[in-house]
DNA sequence: AGAATTTATATTGTTATATTATATAATAAT
DNA sequence: ATTATTATATAATATAACAATATAAATTCT
């Protein structure tokens, strides 16, 4: 019983990382918002759980942008769902914002590794 | 000649990361806050550069959060400088964000690692 | 000595974006 | 039929990093 102790709740997404991850996600082929959403989730190992109101504000930046399309169609549990595509230029931006993203947390690492955790 | 072409332009800051790193850099012992900002940016291999309009707000929260302390003093430069000092709570904080980080950075990485990075 | 530069702190206003809360609709399950 | 689930969408809010600006003191230049 009571199994959930060590729990390691959810983490909120870092702003300008949800991008990056939806449009990662993409790369396996159309999927819809929803999709979208759980492939996430499951993948981050329950880490991630984006929100709606994070998932199509992020949704309707993408198709602004021209980095996805989308086009109604069916899921699989034969509901209504909007398909999102990766385009040309979504792959571009994709491949932008993951070495921004290496950079990035390359970094981060260099100033938190040290050598020296004492007392300075 | 010209070696910079490759220039790797500075990243901005994630949201949420600044205190982090922050508080890091005061586990060296207490800087004042443009000493901080000169240790991440060279520490960083020059990606962050702290902005004024970050920092010091920043370190205003800290204060208020009780993770530092301050005291005027005198710079290196015989400048009139404010010295900010890790306190217990701000020990307590960053060990607490950076595990957080790293939970953080490996679910991305989770995410961005594919196998198939072919057409799917 | 006086002017310009550098070091250093601080605040105001702007902007971007993730979240909360809410609304809507259609299909599946009971 | 009623309820639950799947799915999309938007409005309101909060947070935090940045740009621009102001201030002050010490150093350097001439």
């Amino acid at each position: 019983m009571a199994s959930k102790r060590t729990v390691a709740t959810r983490l909120e997404i870092m702003q300008g990382t949800l991008d990056l991850i939806i449009l990662r996600t993409l790369r396996w082929g159309p999927m819809h918002g929803h999709g979208i959403a759980k492939f996430i989730q499951q993948t981050s190992g329950e880490t991630f759980k984006i929100e709606h109101g994070s998932l199509y504000p992020a949704l309707q930046r993408l198709l602004q942008e021209g980095w996805v399309t989308a086009e109604w169609g069916t899921s699989n549990n034969n509901r209504k769902a909007r398909f999102y595509r990766l385009t040309a230029p979504g792959r571009k931006q994709l491949s932008a914002e993951h070495s921004k993203w290496d950079r990035f947390s390359e970094a981060v690492a260099r100033i938190l590794a040290s050598a020296r955790t004492g007392d300075a």
